[in-house]
DNA sequence: TCTGCATCTGACAACGCTGTCATTATTCCA
DNA sequence: TGGAATAATGACAGCGTTGTCAGATGCAGA
């Protein structure tokens, strides 16, 4: 509350109207919301006695008014799936929110719980109940193709994150985990493992298929001859990457270094080596995928592949943001690279 | 619109408007909004003729005109910590979303980093650009003096969750710390440990010194002595239980068991021992507070105390929502309870 | 049956903005 | 320099709801 209103018996600040501006700057409504709006056709003089009046009464036009008058909602949906490990939603959480709050926009929340029956239903009335204008699907939510098809007949625009198939002409973004996996890869290969494990992330992901053949091609590169019985399948989860693990270790050769595609398999990795008693990393390397919290708080800490998943959820909201205004393309980069994080899980393999 | 759709005659379903539903009821608007905004004085059979027709035409009211006219904006925000360990507020957020969607609110989020000097300005463009109508103040956000009273400047409701120190006639609601502190401080008093060693947490929090009083009152009971050095501060964060753990068992009778104030603590203390080659928990044995993923994800898991968090946040903005809406206070449950998740990281003190 | 009061109901003006369309100012070219 | 084309601006009607206040209705008691 300002001293202004103090002087005037503190009624409750009510906020400034078009109509304040207009009266202030000497111009009509209209010529307020084209300046708020960045409209053409405003001279750049009348633009600039709007912007001072905006500026110094502090006024934000009222979003109510604004949707109940026009056909946008200024709002944003965000669905994803509600998981344990919550760390890849929450850097997607993170960004979202800092490209609506730049564009003016609100971020609405549909956790979902997979798997749903009532998933599309679900959806539907998330979307038209809070008018969305647009929605972000992070992965695997992206995948969905009953959720796109929903989407495209209601005619909401939407982005997804790290699509398994990005579709013509549609806003999506994703990093390069196919080179972040050879490049691990290699790394290992580069400490001298040559039976290198590999466990295979939930097939509903995308990253999994890429990851896998990051792994692939840098066995090629080298030389190194494909095992069918080091690769294994898991689900991303903790216990999957316990009982790859356990078929891993169990066999005649078992690997020196295990690749893992995901931090949650890799923290049971390092847990059922421990079981038995192995020593990380001299008696096996370890590496995850995508930097979570747990890779730092484990014993030995992982090393892993960080992808930037807050400046993508960003970059991706922004492109939406753009699209739902109608701007120009500016075709931001939509592609973003990983990078290993080296820590304490990875060593030289040792001859014994 | 396709041209399709407009040569069928087959407009996008526009959605019915509160005179869609008076005339099909054959009462005025009015009594309509009286009856979705459940006011007195309306006759039972009216009521019902109105209500049938709402059904019928499965109306819904449109948000915005309803703030825009009234002076209500069917908003909570939800103002907390974006933390690395994001699952303490994971679970609130999950619980205020089930909340405002049983409520018909919005929720909306303002991650806040701390220290953040820009603190007040922050929270209040949020709450006045935002237009919300109460807030939910997660731990350790509801303890800021600051927010506190810019809140109850601007008049607008909030609920806090394990704040400090209640305030008179506010909304709130906790769980018993300092008892679940107690409890797993029993715990491994009945399994033979005597010298017990206890992490402290971020002084912050209000929790941090309810465990405290827990772990006195349990060593109290049983007859133990109190000794000051078996207590270490810590922050919360992995690296100070790693340095307080370091700090134990340098004494020169170090502890037989370990109790850290959270998860994140325990296994900075899991991993300061591991370096030092203890055994867990036949050398160690080691707890933490909070359940969080990690807790199962270390090796050994974690013995620890789970907080209803969800159901606590749900509860707490539940009771937010009456509020707002004047209804009558339910006196619902404030007080939830803890309770001892029992791991492999606990066990029997081994004399030798 | 009538009066007076409590109970219901409805007409209509906000709320603050954008879309439409008319009007006015400016520019450009013959 | 005039006239057409174009750019800039404004008047005003909604958008769908709630608040206000006036008016209608119902009911008890005389």
């Amino acid at each position: 509350m300002t001293d202004q209103d103090q002087a005037l018996g503190r009624q409750k600040a009510k906020a400034p109207t078009i109509f304040d501006v207009a009266k202030q700057a000497g111009v009509s409504i209209k010529t307020v919301s084209r300046v708020v709006n960045a409209e053409i056709n405003v001279r750049e003089s009348t633009r600039e006695k709007v912007v001072a009046a905006i500026n110094d009464l502090n006024y934000r036009p009222n979003t109510a008014a604004r949707v109940l008058s026009g056909k946008r909602f200024y709002v944003i949906g965000l669905i994803y799936e509600n998981p344990n490990e919550f760390s890849y939603v929450q850097k997607v959480l993170n960004g979202a929110l800092k490209a609506c709050e730049a564009g003016g926009y609100t971020l609405l929340l549909l956790p979902l719980t997979l798997p749903n029956p009532d998933l599309i239903q679900d959806v539907r009335r998330f979307v038209s109940q809070s008018r969305l204008d647009g929605v972000v699907l992070p992965a695997p939510i992206g995948d969905f193709i009953s959720i796109q098809r929903l989407l495209t007949d209601l005619d909401i625009p939407f982005a997804r994150i790290s699509p398994r198939m990005p579709l013509a002409d549609e806003l999506s973004i994703h990093c390069n985990d196919e080179q972040a996996s050879f490049d691990v890869t290699q790394f290992l290969i580069d400490q001298g493992h040559q039976g290198l494990g590999f466990i295979k992330g939930d097939p509903i992901h995308a990253a999994t298929a890429h990851r896998f053949e990051g792994y692939l091609r840098a066995l090629k590169a080298n030389s190194i001859e494909y095992h069918g019985e080091y690769v294994q399948d898991g689900q991303f989860s903790f216990e999957s990457g316990r009982s790859a693990t356990r078929a891993l270790l169990d066999l005649r050769s078992p690997p020196s270094a295990i690749i893992a595609s995901n931090d949650d398999m890799a923290a049971g990795t390092i847990f059922e080596a421990r079981e038995r008693g192995l020593r990380i990393p001299e008696d096996l390397s370890v590496v995850g995928f995508d930097d979570t919290p747990i890779a730092s708080r484990i014993w030995p800490p992982l090393t892993t592949v960080r992808q930037p998943i807050v400046e993508m959820a960003e970059a991706l909201t922004g492109l939406l943001i753009q699209k739902l205004r109608g701007d120009p393309d500016d075709s931001a980069e939509r592609s973003f690279a990983c990078h290993v994080v080296t820590r304490a899980s990875t060593g030289p393999r040792l001859i014994n």
